[in-house]
DNA sequence: TCTTTGTTAGTGAGTGTTAACAAACATAAT
DNA sequence: ATTATGTTTGTTAACACTCACTAACAAAGA
């Protein structure tokens, strides 16, 4: 019908694409249920995509679009401390406004089907990893930090966050994320500063 | 074939199960290939299960099997330092032995698809998180532990457990979990004991 | 006029599941 | 011990449906 240009297109595809996953699982994800939300037939959908796994890479796109935008918003924050509690309340502020990338973001198996997928997927697992390890390096250089391997305390905080949002997403969204991340940094203080 | 008891082979066919969605995930576990991988016809697959949501729920079956053992092997330890250190253990040690499970035993998504999956799903979450709370609240009561919060520190055990088996799974296996183990045991050690 | 974005109609392959039938087994009567 | 009977576990063939994807064509915009 209303004829738009690639980009507004694939924004559009890739935004309903992550709504049904959210909805129903990745195993809802057709073409066809596609095509019909956005409201335009199936072919068209392969005008701006060149076939199913690249509207999965798409998704993998906004995943690492998400981890860009945490970057910049680390580097407002200037003592290592306050890193730390914004990456945690990043996670939290940006997951409460889009509700549906919870089913997303940390859900590594969608993306373990294909050589493509799996690449880009271990890219973006690797740059999350350098980038919690470097505030915590941060910290550790300014003796601001008890003595823990730093990979194992990455995987603390990292798998708290994630813990959190499961349980988020299980309760279906009835407590506010962003005052659980306040209550998170205040443990972690206790625990390792 | 060969003719086997309705036990029998619904063990068989469970055990095959767990290992399609091992190699290519869940959406290739199909009926057709759980049929020739047990080296049955399709139609025999109905004659142990009701539907494929029944498969699936005998997966989930097997995930609390799991759960029971844990609790078993708990029930041995008699500190609660030694109590925490085994269901990290035990965790470890039951997933080096039967690496396919990784790919289901903290897969929630699998198994959100109906509301029978999603409550038997509930159940285990819940009962594990009884499990592991109780475990806190002993080593709490003994003052053997910092005072943080209970539900927070479950979260940071259970999440620390579930990224060190990502990271493994997606190393292809290549280090030891169990050594792994020991380590993390020491980090909690110093951390919250 | 040419490129881009859309359409309708259809492809072959795969999905879960069932009907109808056959052979293996367990049990009880001969 | 053999035979008859009923149940359980298997088979082949087929069902309607959905899947990702394509060929051929139309209309909108530059």
């Amino acid at each position: 019908m209303a004829r738009l240009s690639t980009e507004e297109r694939q924004k559009i595809i890739i935004d309903e694409a992550i709504n049904i996953i959210h909805e129903g699982g990745y195993e809802s994800l057709s073409i066809r249920e596609l095509a019909k939300r956005v409201k335009i037939s199936e072919p068209a959908i392969y005008r701006h995509f060149l076939n199913k796994e690249d509207i999965v890479l798409g998704i993998l796109t906004r995943i690492s679009d998400f981890d860009q935008q945490l970057i910049q918003s680390l580097n407002k924050k200037k003592t290592s401390q306050k890193k730390l509690n914004e990456f945690i309340c990043f996670h939290f502020k940006f997951l409460e406004k889009n509700k549906n990338m919870t089913s997303v973001i940390f859900a590594e198996d969608i993306f373990m089907q294909s050589k493509i997928l799996k690449e880009k997927l271990m890219k973006i697992i690797m740059h999350r990893q350098k980038l919690i390890t470097s505030i915590i390096e941060e910290a550790k250089e300014k003796k601001k930090i008890k003595n823990i391997d730093t990979t194992e305390l990455s995987k603390i905080i990292i798998g708290l966050i994630r813990m959190t949002v499961l349980e988020w997403k299980l309760s279906d969204f009835n407590f506010s994320l962003v005052k659980k991340g306040n209550s998170i940094t205040k443990t972690f203080e206790k625990l390792i500063f």
